[in-house]
DNA sequence: GGAAATTATTTCAAGCTTAAAATAATTTCC
DNA sequence: GGAAATTATTTTAAGCTTGAAATAATTTCC
């Protein structure tokens, strides 16, 4: 079962025939893919349809109600796993909305320090409590030991990515 | 360790004080969010830096080169999981790259019919070595039991998720 | 102190993506 | 056979995203 196809092979010839046969690692990665997109969009209509709010807004949201003192921008950045410029324009619509408060570092004439306002602290987290518990309406058939071994196991894969990568810090 | 925090609560306080907390839920799904960004970002790098091709591009031509007969556009939106409208774009891109041939279906005048090309298909067999085997590296911590287990639970996952969306069948 | 390197952010052009509305063809069902 | 419903695709407007180049400020290091 482990190699999907019913190729009338036995283990032996399997390896003499396909030296460097990964097609089980890209199923994993689409079916990881496809997983992600499932989910993704559900969340992202149940954005849309209750809060009228995108998923690239909530999530960087998300990301200041962690950090009251507020980010910067670069910081961002990081913690979402997108480009620079992308969080720029981000950040200006929601400060257009009034969910964001946008002001120049204290120390560094180069740097912006954004966080919620107060608005945008409430309405984060009204969505939030939705948010939470659509998921785990969505992953309710997994049990919590499915739950803890999937956790581990895309830890690893995480940690797979990134040695090849070389950026073994970061999130 | 299943709940993550440190609070000094033993079990029983736990289920009193948070009677309806989905915080590892939620946990699960950012790291399957982060660990498919990771990847991709990887992918989509090595894919524009090594073939000058972006991955919607390349993932649409794998659709199109396990169906020799062809595909229809909706059959095309359906699988790679994004709206009609991206497709009709990105068909467009490809054609005039001269990877695509699309041709108006024989039946039925509303639908066409696309394609790889001679050239596409060549040119995409090469991408696709160099793809599965980055895919293979990426993911090269992973035991063969922990890629099974693995994709048994994601397997898992996406059918709970099909569950909640309510659309049980399709890929 | 000042040149050179680094860091933080913005701008830009191109492409991707979505949801919704529009267009067009086919099928269903009286 | 024709109205109504369905199906296939395109168009549109808005927003998201990227990578690269540009700008601006700070830090490093003679």
């Amino acid at each position: 079962m482990g190699n999907g196809t019913a190729l009338p092979l036995d283990a032996e010839t399997k390896v003499i025939e396909r030296p460097s046969d990964h097609k089980d690692e890209l199923r994993l990665w689409l079916r990881l893919f496809s997983c992600k997109t499932l989910i993704e969009s559900e969340i992202r209509r149940r954005l849309r349809d209750n809060f009228d709010i995108t998923l690239p807004r909530f999530d960087l949201m998300a990301q200041l109600d962690k950090a009251p003192a507020g980010m910067k921008l670069g910081e961002l950045s990081q913690r979402l796993m997108v480009s620079n410029g992308n969080i720029t324009g981000l950040v200006d619509r929601l400060v257009t909305q009034g969910l964001l408060d946008r002001q120049p570092a204290p120390n560094d004439r180069r740097t912006q320090l954004v966080k919620l306002t107060a608005e945008g602290r409430r309405s984060f987290r009204t969505m939030a409590n939705a948010h939470e518990s659509w998921i785990a309406e969505i992953l309710g058939e997994l049990s919590a030991s499915d739950q803890e071994t999937l956790m581990r196991l895309l830890g690893k894969a995480k940690a797979s990515a990134r040695k090849t990568i070389g950026q073994g810090d970061a999130r």
